[in-house]
DNA sequence: CGCACTCTTGACCGAGATCAACATTCGTGG
DNA sequence: CCACGAATGTTGATCTCGGTCAAGAGTGCG
């Protein structure tokens, strides 16, 4: 059926999950040219200070979104899955102020400001809802403040795992609540603000408790409404368009 | 001089610190309509959950935007001054995911959604700079992520204290390095996940480097390249036009 | 098959939390 | 003008969560 191919677009998929879309503004968006690339996992793919001329987007994986302070230590700030546009605040802000590197291998697709701009010209539309994405993002980070400001060891990992679950489903990318999930120890640590060794414990501590199963890179909620208990998990802040519960 | 009347207006002169803006744009929005309402310091301006049919420009005081999280913490996520849209967002995500306080007393000004969104119909640069703004509030989000997470209590503060000066600077609100500051010690532990007994001694450990002085509300950076040596402050993240240094 | 990365475990440590007084400031009403 | 109570700031004692260090066990790739 040649109507389900737009709505598989990367892209399309991810701006649903946020909003509605006219058909001609679907149609445009798939329509932007994008140069593809195939990346490795561990690759950086723009890095902080960097000046951009393009946005890319996620077709395939899993990209780390980080910082680096001037001790040498790592945050990851935020995550990227497929049909993200992890840079798009290129666009109105050319400086990167962060890195970007690919957890997994991952397929992306470089697209010219020009055509975004000129998509946002002729699409008021589309300029409202990747507007609004952005805006998801900044609510994210919010919460991401609050999740390493106020939450102790267990919730803030059960909170960060609840994140991953929900926005994977978003854009169905799960089955059940059964997800790929492929950051190491190390890489959970960084974006939580803990060490890998309490990353570790802390996991043990989640599975002993019978919320998850995590291995070989297969996450599964194995008790979904206790592991949102555990990490204080409302995902209002997602702002995503009819949510299960 | 009539030329000056408009560059005074709050919203011009914070726009006016990270974009140039056109004569008509800045016309524009100084003519918007709004509706002028005076805070006292402590008052809840709106509330997580919240829909919301207007924004809020702050014209004077200091405004902290916060969440609490399920077991009753309080985590202040950001915070605005003079100029400042502090939920610019809710033009695109009507439903609030956070709640704003005053911290001094404040007068802020309404302006109804219907007229933002006419505004940003008519002048499509000032759509770019709003969302551009948008954009540098959600840098300000990773940075303050990357502060929690992996700075120890010094320079944790220190960053903060470093981030109000420089924002205050760029609104005209500091002679030299001093400014107002009128955050209580149990608000700068929620904004930097730490307890007020430790903020205590922070603060006076800050003071005993010659680094800082504060006391009646009033903040001066008496060694301003120490200060942001010790928070690892590099003001980039601001994405502020000319900045000093 | 060997080296490098990731995960795991145990022992110890320390930054910052918690608890408990006390001091100071300030607004309010008598 | 003073008294008093509520915030706010300060200090000391103690505790604990999570960090650090170190070593070993898997795991996987070249």
């Amino acid at each position: 059926m040649a109507a389900s191919s737009i709505e598989d677009h990367p892209i399309v998929r991810q701006l649903n999950t946020i909003a509605s879309l006219s058909e001609p503004a679907k149609q445009a968006v798939a329509g932007l040219p994008m140069h593809v690339v195939s990346l490795e996992a561990d690759q950086e793919i723009l890095r902080e200070g960097d000046r951009s001329s393009q946005c890319y987007v996620i077709l395939e994986g899993f990209v780390a979104n980080f910082k680096i302070t001037a001790t040498g230590k790592r945050q990851i700030v935020a995550y990227y899955l497929a049909g993200d546009i992890p840079d798009l605040q290129s666009l109105h802000l050319p400086v990167l102020d962060s890195s970007w590197i690919t957890i997994t291998p991952c397929k992306v697709g470089f697209i010219q400001h020009e055509n975004l701009h000129r998509l946002c010209e002729r699409h008021p539309d589309i300029t409202k809802v990747l507007w609004r994405w952005t805006l998801i993002a900044a609510s994210i980070y919010r919460e991401w403040v609050t999740n390493v400001g106020q939450r102790n060891a267990s919730a803030r990992v059960a909170h960060l795992l609840c994140e991953v679950i929900t926005r994977m489903r978003a854009v169905g990318l799960t089955r059940d609540y059964t997800c790929e999930f492929a950051m190491t120890q190390t890489e959970l640590a960084d974006a939580t603000g803990m060490s890998t060794v309490h990353i570790n414990r802390t996991l043990q501590e989640l599975r002993r408790a019978k919320l998850i199963t995590l291995k070989e890179n297969t996450l599964t909620a194995i008790d979904w409404e206790g592991l949102q208990e555990a990490g204080e998990f409302d995902p209002a802040y997602l702002h995503i368009r009819n949510v299960a519960h």
